[in-house]
DNA sequence: GAAAGTGTTGAAAG
DNA sequence: TCTTTCAACACTTT
């Protein structure tokens, strides 16, 4: 899924749609009514019709539309996405939410696997409890790893994939900060050392906000708004090179295990237990 | 043509 | 309380 890179590139791309203006309907095209996290289609469209956007931004892997009050939020998990049409017949049987503003333009959610949600909230404080710390702000330092991994015995791939721990990360950029850091992704949180957990913390923000420069990542089937592409993908060092020989070592080749489900890639020879 | 695989997360189980 | 496993779904690849 998009992860925080890609949620921003979404974010970027619907910003300009939302600003000032009023949403003045919501529907349900394909009638999927799960996508409705917090509040049915009807109480929700008591909730937010003809209230002003105020401003569309990002927190975690969320993106909130702030409204005069309250929030509407979108995680948009594996395939969500936003559109700006629905010219053909695939395209209609998944998009579940119609966002009708107050120009007379409709704005899209779109989502084949469904998995996506829309929620609603008076306020952010739910949010601020359930996710870490933002990997791009301030707070996000050696010293905020270093206590945090001190008290984990997950493995460090595990750990950095926990929303409530750092907000935003996802297989792929996990993937390549703990290669970026030469970190193995089956280390056991608490015995990483502090060198290795100094590249860490430098690690992770660089990739994502070189990440961002570059619209995220696009692989398989996301896209952001429009189906734009991410150019990210070709400066991935690992996700995706399984088989290809390591371009910092040059050696050894990258591999791929599974670590808690998820399909991890690493270079044996630079990221050693 | 059946089965496995796919970027996430929450609930359930351990 | 903390950590791991699995299901939600649809489409592509093997």
């Amino acid at each position: 899924m998009p992860e925080l890179p890609e949620v921003q590139a979404v974010v970027d791309s619907i910003k300009p749609l939302f600003l000032s203006r009023k949403i003045i309907e919501i529907k349900n095209p394909n009638s999927y009514k799960s996508v409705f996290a917090t509040h049915s289609l009807e109480k929700l469209n008591g909730l937010v019709i003809n209230k002003r956007i105020k401003n569309v931004f990002r927190k975690g892997k969320y993106i909130l539309i702030e409204l005069e009050s309250g929030y509407l939020a979108v995680h948009l998990r594996m395939t969500g996405n936003f559109k700006t049409s629905s010219d053909n017949e695939s395209d209609a049987k998944h998009i579940s939410v119609e966002l009708i503003l107050d120009n007379k333009k409709s704005v899209y959610y779109k989502d084949y696997r469904k998995f996506g949600r829309i929620y609603y909230f008076n306020d952010l404080n739910y949010l601020e409890n359930k996710l870490g710390c933002e990997p791009l702000s301030k707070d996000f330092d050696y010293q905020f790893l270093k206590h945090g991994l001190s008290k984990s015995k997950s493995m460090i791939k595990s750990k950095l994939l926990d929303q409530s721990f750092i907000a935003g990360l996802g297989n792929i950029y996990v993937d390549e900060s703990l290669w970026l850091a030469k970190i193995h992704p089956e280390k056991k949180s608490d015995t990483i050392s502090g060198i290795k957990i100094r590249r860490l913390s430098d690690a992770i923000p660089m990739i994502l906000k070189k990440a961002i420069e570059h619209n995220g990542t696009t692989i398989i089937n996301f896209s952001f708004g429009n189906d734009s592409i991410g150019s990210y993908k070709e400066k991935l060092n690992v996700f995706g090179k399984t088989g290809e020989v390591c371009i910092r070592c040059k050696k050894s080749k990258i591999v791929k295990i599974f670590v808690s489900q998820r399909g991890t890639h690493f270079c044996p020879r630079c990221q050693k237990k």
